[in-house]
RNA sequence: CGGGGCGUAGCGCAGUCCGGUAGCGCACCGCGUUUGGGACGCGGGGGUCGGCGGUUCGAGUCCGCCCGCCCCGACCA
């Protein structure tokens, strides 16, 4: 490609709403530019990479069974509505209504197209097990698009589905996801780990996050350094202290004047905030029938534990979950700063499981001013659910081997769900089985966003200067410069022009920079875009003794003779896809 | 949805407090010089100042409403 007609231009400054290195590189280089909030247009340069990404993704899905194929994007809310997620799903998905008012829903996601084709294909364990994908468009209209490519709302997935007629074949099918997804990140060059996750919206049984550890990430972990457990914040477990026992005393009601907090009341009656009974208080709004009804929720933790919204949402299966007002929480009979579960009226109470192995707890009177002391679970009051709703915090202790938690940052880049028969039991999908009983298809659900990976790739590998991509996902291989000079111009210009064909004949993707800049601005651009071997013809190279040659990751320049051009370009990229393959390895799998 | 910030040429910004008819750098076009790390000179093109309404002799500037984008939070595969 000449780069005097390539369709896009480099910005020697970012446009101010990009404020991560990835988004600021991408529109400075000429990769993307913004339409709308989350809703990008990939340019020329763009579009290779994701190509390339996409490709690799196609080999690995290929290697495990996988077959390709393309489900579409505008589908009918009837199949939406059979899985109730019509209703379960807000504001996110994509609604409207066709020329005959039909509703209609823009994929969110691809389980219930699959859902569709599986209930007409499928008819006999014979056609079990399967693995079909797709790469197409998702619309996700969430409520808060940020940091350039990383959080999008329309984008492209690769998203796989998994199809077996027992557990045992989900198993394997969900392993060789396991490892094929690492083959991924390793071939585009992204180091990731793979951590336990909430099911979320999908539902199901187990599901893994594949994370890139960056501070730009939105999603917080939990790391154990020791035996290496991880957890997304939303489900990670920890050990928990063991209270001390002791006799319950009676109760006992105590002034605490203008201790609203935590902190306060632990200090005026010094005690412990362990020794503290902490009420949060939500409203949550939980799925009934094809309605949805609103249910005070009332949670109880120590004092010196965070709740944990995922856990109690899932908890309490609320569809949403949101704080509770003031009006709300007088309106149980509980009074804020100083609410207590001890007499307590139409409430939904979810106490973490350490509060009642906790005896003689400080909670609230549900009287401004007051406290009660020595409140104990059980005797002066009880709870529907009782289970761990507790954040893990920095420095927890590791629920398999209990050392220090660590807490680290990272992006979700990928994901996997053992669906089960969530979507096959909601949609009709079933086969006859081998001993003549018709059972429902198991089903897995495997997800990757190709313009996030390329984010990420680009956030794990720049410098100041730039992009430095990966052979295996750069748009070109080579990017050639040429300074004509002025003397010997034609004869410099001539050699480039032969070098690119060449170039070209052997089959290397080639980026010429042809454009009648100076030196200063190719060189800058060169280094701006980031392709992985840098090729400059010019007089000073030309009386040195042929191309220099420069690789972005390194700074050393040196001069190869004209004929040797081809070989060593051709040995470089092969050097560096050699290196990369290096990093393929054999994941262990953490499972159940 | 709550809190904050910002919308002036393709990009980065000044001008807004204090009203007087729009400017700087880069980019772009032409000519010439220059040619190994974001060159220089001369000449040029490009703006309904986010939109609508109001106040005023006069609005980029003051007032009201709306829209958009970014950040924090809520939310989220």
């Amino acid at each position: 490609m000449r780069m005097s007609r390539l369709f896009s231009q480099t910005l020697r400054e970012a446009p101010s709403e990009a404020e991560i290195p990835s988004h600021q590189l991408l529109l400075r280089a000429g990769f993307i530019r913004q339409m709308a909030a989350g809703i990008f247009s990939y340019l020329p340069l763009a579009k290779r990479s994701l190509t390339k990404i996409e490709n690799i993704m196609r080999q690995e899905m290929n290697a495990i069974g996988g077959q390709e194929m393309s489900m579409p994007v505008v589908q009918p809310a009837d199949i939406w509505k059979e899985t109730k997620r019509w209703y379960q799903i807000d504001a996110e998905m994509g609604r409207f209504k066709d020329r005959n008012g039909r509703d209609m829903a823009l994929a969110m996601t691809h389980e219930e197209a699959v859902g569709d084709l599986v209930r007409r294909e499928i008819r006999s364990y014979r056609q079990l097990p399967a693995l079909i994908y797709h790469l197409q468009t998702k619309f996700r209209d969430d409520p808060r698009p940020r940091a350039g490519l990383i959080r999008v709302r329309e984008f492209t997935m690769k998203d796989s589905y998994s199809l077996d007629a027992d557990w045992e074949g989900l198993d394997k099918q969900y392993r060789a996801h396991f490892q094929a997804y690492f083959n991924i990140f390793n071939r585009c060059g992204l180091p990731a780990i793979a951590v336990k996750s909430d099911v979320g919206m999908m539902g199901g049984k187990l599901a893994h996050e594949y994370m890139y550890l960056t501070p730009y990430g939105e999603d917080t972990l939990l790391l154990c350094d020791a035996c290496g457990y991880s957890a997304n914040r939303q489900i990670a477990h920890i050990r928990k202290p063991v209270p001390v026992p002791a006799a319950a005393l009676p109760v006992e009601k105590v002034s605490t004047p203008n201790c609203k907090t935590i902190a306060e009341v632990a200090g005026f009656l010094g005690v412990p905030t362990s020794q503290t009974a902490k009420a949060v208080f939500m409203i949550a709004t939980l799925p009934e029938g094809e309605k949805t009804i609103q249910r005070f929720v009332f949670a109880v933790i120590r004092g010196d534990m965070e709740v944990n919204e995922t856990k109690l949402s899932n908890a309490v299966k609320a569809k949403e979950l949101r704080p509770a007002t003031e009006e709300e929480i007088r309106a149980i009979g509980a009074e804020p700063g100083y609410a207590s579960p001890v007499g307590l009226k139409d409430a939904l109470v979810v106490v973490d499981d350490l509060i009642p192995q906790s005896p003689n707890m400080v909670a609230g009177a549900n009287e401004a001013g007051y406290h009660l002391k020595n409140v104990n679970y059980g005797r002066d009051y009880s709870a529907q659910i009782v289970t761990d709703i507790a954040a893990a915090q920095e420095g927890d202790a590791c629920p398999q081997c209990g050392s220090p938690l660590r807490t680290v940052r990272g992006v979700e880049v990928g994901n996997i769900f053992k669906l089960g028969t969530r979507y096959s039991d909601a949609m009709g999908c079933t086969f006859l089985d081998k001993d003549g009983q018709i059972k429902p298809v198991i089903m897995g659900s495997y997800g990757i966003g190709s313009g996030r990976l390329l984010a990420c790739i680009a956030e794990e590998h720049h410098d100041d200067n730039g992009l430095i991509w990966p052979v295996s996902v750069a748009p070109f291989a080579v990017h050639l410069v040429v300074l004509p000079g002025k003397g010997e111009g034609e004869t410099v210009t001539v050699e480039a022009d032969q070098l690119y064909a060449d170039l070209q004949a052997a089959g290397i993707e080639v980026l010429y920079d042809d454009r009648p800049e100076s030196p200063g601005v190719k060189f800058m651009d060169a280094d701006l875009l980031g392709m992985p071997i840098r090729l400059t013809v010019s007089e000073r190279a030309h009386k040195a003794g042929g191309v220099e040659f420069r690789r972005r990751d390194q700074s050393e320049k040196r001069i190869i003779p004209q004929a040797e051009v081809l070989a060593t370009v051709q040995a470089e990229i092969a050097a560096l896809q050699t290196a990369l393959d290096a990093t393929l390895v054999e994941a262990t799998f953490e499972g159940e």
